[in-house]
DNA sequence: AAAAAGCTTTGATCCAGGTCAAGGCAGGGC
DNA sequence: GCCCTGCCTTGACCTGGATCAAAGCTTTTT
């Protein structure tokens, strides 16, 4: 059994009926069992596991960890949206990226988490040790297999990124941004369209490397131009999906 | 035995000496070779492996794929830069990565390749079907592991990459880049002052999401303040480095 | 319901780095 | 040797987005 840590004292375990012996949905998104979809991880070894995961929720604002500390935990986001960040001495922040359900964080190589990690909404998160994950991988190679196509894809997106922050305009970034969105909520079964976008207008300038007043000006002008539309609840509607793809891709 | 393809026509083979049978040298960076480090790889293996392996010499400027392209060869760099970019529709260029001897390039979670590769120098590589390695990871597990940690280095990188394009100044990109560049000198056993830089002002500017005009400006600053000093043949002497550390680090 | 505290938007101004233009300098071909 | 070509550097100017400032709007507190 883990003891709940000091760092994480703020955490309320949910009582929870996905305990030891719960059924196994590939979709739940723990980490055993988003896993353990391509295994054939047993069900006597996937309850012994599910002991040791504590499940847990968290306000929006609320630190998971932060760059620097101990890597000894994982977590895998089962509901809410979370935010990975870097930060300068001097307080610039750049977030390296938005989590979803199903979405793992706190994979290191070194022992220190490489980034901080805090929710952005309410969000609920399935904590794990570190060390039993890797041991579970030594028993089940294609465990290691589906983490590595996850790695691939995390470092195409980052790639993506990269172009977007080096060399594309404001517009383009925004453009490219709400698509993205658009794009995550399509594969995860959500509508997409109108996009929900829950984070604030400083995530989103932290994740695009522009201020809040540059993305808020340029909100104003797609909607100025038609192109999206503003509504209430944090919802962008796309009115013109080829149009802001133009603009993403540079070609307009 | 693999034909040479239309792409890599241009390509010529090393007859060398690295053909089947040659010692099994953990370093010498030929993708069986340096997965098998840790793997109980045989020699048996090893041996059938060699036999597809094409090892090639490319000029500087040579281009091995282009993004889009179909994904079917993996390489490993064996000597030289190589570098790895995107493009958007109307030129703009973004540099996502130099890869050094030891470097994969290649790797793609869907069939065609996710960015760009050209040489920086004179560079040889080791070709090797990709198909083959996905058979390989199946038996020997560990490889997959090594392949993992890879990934997951890149991805640091990558985070790290972030960063310094959203939020660092012409000055700090170009800090950050001079000390990655010693760092990478050291990890592979060169001396890291003088460094070696064997790119292009265009090169590092589309690196660092500057201009050419930029980047050369930045580096006449940090010569007229003594941090550095331009030395003939690419070489740039670090003189300060704890000023251009704490440059980097965005602390000055 | 009023006050307070946070966002978000909008406006006015500024400046780091981009753009445009012109030399400088080194290597290669003849 | 001398031109040609392709970097690299430097200068002059411009601009997209940052910064500074001030309202709106929303949400929370009391």
């Amino acid at each position: 059994m883990e003891p709940a840590t000091g760092t994480h004292a703020a955490l309320a375990p949910i009582p929870a009926n996905n305990a030891a012996g719960t059924d196994i949905n590939p979709c739940s998104a723990c980490p055993v069992r988003s896993l353990s979809v391509c295994s054939a991880l047993e069900q006597e070894e996937l309850r012994r596991l599910a002991e040791i995961l504590v499940n847990m929720k968290v306000e929006p604002g609320h630190t998971m960890f932060s760059e620097g500390d101990k890597a000894d935990m994982l977590f895998n986001v089962t509901s809410g949206t979370m935010k990975l960040y870097k930060l300068l001495p001097d307080g610039r922040r750049q977030i390296t990226g938005f989590l979803l359900a199903g979405d793992f964080m706190g994979l290191s190589v070194n022992d220190t988490y490489a980034y901080s990690a805090e929710s952005v909404t309410q969000a609920t998160l399935c904590r794990f040790p570190r060390r039993r994950l890797e041991a579970l991988l030594e028993d089940y190679p294609k465990m290691q297999r589906r983490l590595f196509a996850m790695a691939s894809n995390e470092l195409a997106a980052a790639q993506d990124q990269m172009l977007l922050l080096g060399r594309k305009n404001a517009k383009e970034r925004i453009a490219s941004f709400l698509l993205l969105l658009s794009q995550r909520a399509v594969r995860r079964g959500f509508k997409d369209n109108p996009v929900h976008v829950p984070m604030s207008r400083s995530d989103i300038a932290d994740y695009l490397g522009l201020t809040t007043e540059t993305v808020s000006r340029t909100f104003t002008q797609l909607k100025t131009s038609r192109v999206i539309a503003l509504m209430e609840g944090g919802k962008v509607k796309i009115n013109d999906r080829d149009a802001l793809q133009d603009l993403a891709d540079g070609a307009a």
